[in-house]
DNA sequence: TACCAGGAGACGC
DNA sequence: GCGTCTCATGGT
């Protein structure tokens, strides 16, 4: 059992901000939240944050939901900024963190995502666990492990239609064959966060959106900015932006909030969203 | 550079 | 019911 302040740290904010699909409410305001072959159960009371796991699996979801992190730091930052829709996003969305989750399950995750919207990614992301990840229970919670690569190799272009992927069917084949190949995105770790993002387009099925998301909640690199519609809005309406293109909105954010971008993006991101 | 096709389900009306 | 939109990308 993992218990801290609830200051920096609201779950359901946490997981509603469009970078994990794979979580469902309990009973209780509780959240069973899975990742990779783990799971654990996480809540608020009025002053904590709790998170339940199997007793070995209380480093990694510690350091999933980046709790060595200073947060007041990062909420700081972006008041000081001093513009008003940001002020406003970041006091709502105070208690957003940014996960640390798995590379692979988030390069899958995010091709998912493309041109498509939230309740369908995490029908499709549970089909595909259901259909070829291993199954486990937590605190009698069933669920399953996020595919191995291994596993997503061994299917051919026709399973993935069948789940309902669409175009997107052939860009998991095409990486879970390349990965499985020895092809290791750990090892694009030591690359900064533009060399990162150059590998990561590299791959098919894999553009400026997708590999900045990649690069932000895979890798946890703050200087990356995707910009998806809601963000674009945000930019047109709140920051009265002319720019067009979206690379050109994810430089203007990146020169603007520097190595805070990723945070910034989720307060907007969110605030957004959720209709202010 | 600027379109356009590519799933299919959610959502608003 | 029916049209539009959805955390885009690759191909032309």
């Amino acid at each position: 059992m993992i218990k801290v302040s609830s200051q920096y740290f609201n779950i359901k904010d946490t997981l509603d901000c469009g970078q994990i699909f794979r979580y469902k409410p309990l009973d209780g305001g509780r959240f069973l939240v899975v990742s990779t072959d783990k799971a654990c159960i996480c809540y608020n009371d009025e002053d904590y944050a709790y998170i339940e796991c199997e007793d070995c699996d209380n480093d990694y979801f510690y350091h999933f939901f980046d709790l060595d992190r200073d947060y007041s730091q990062i909420y700081n930052n972006a008041i000081k900024e001093n513009i008003p829709f940001l002020t406003k996003s970041a006091e709502v969305g105070k208690g957003i963190r940014i996960l640390n989750q798995d590379k692979v399950e988030m390069l899958f995750s995010f091709i998912v995502s493309q041109n498509n919207n939230i309740p369908r990614i995490k029908k499709i992301l549970e089909s595909l666990s259901t259909a070829l990840g291993q199954k486990k229970s937590y605190n009698g919670y069933e669920y399953y492990a996020f595919p191995t690569t291994k596993a997503l190799a061994k299917m051919d272009v026709n399973f993935y239609t069948s789940i309902g992927l669409g175009y997107r069917a052939q860009y998991i084949e095409r990486n879970a064959k390349l990965i499985d190949n020895g092809f290791n995105l750990d090892d694009l770790s030591v690359l900064d966060t533009p060399s990162l993002k150059r590998e990561l387009k590299s791959l098919y099925g894999v553009g400026p959106k997708v590999a900045d998301c990649v690069s932000l909640f895979g890798f946890h690199r703050a200087d990356s900015f995707p910009v998806d519609t809601w963000i674009e809005k945000v930019y047109h309406e709140e920051f009265g932006g002319n720019e067009k293109s979206n690379d050109k909105i994810t430089a203007y954010f990146l020169d603007k909030f520097k190595d805070n971008s990723g945070y910034v993006q989720q307060y907007l991101f969110s605030y957004k969203r959720n209709g202010m």
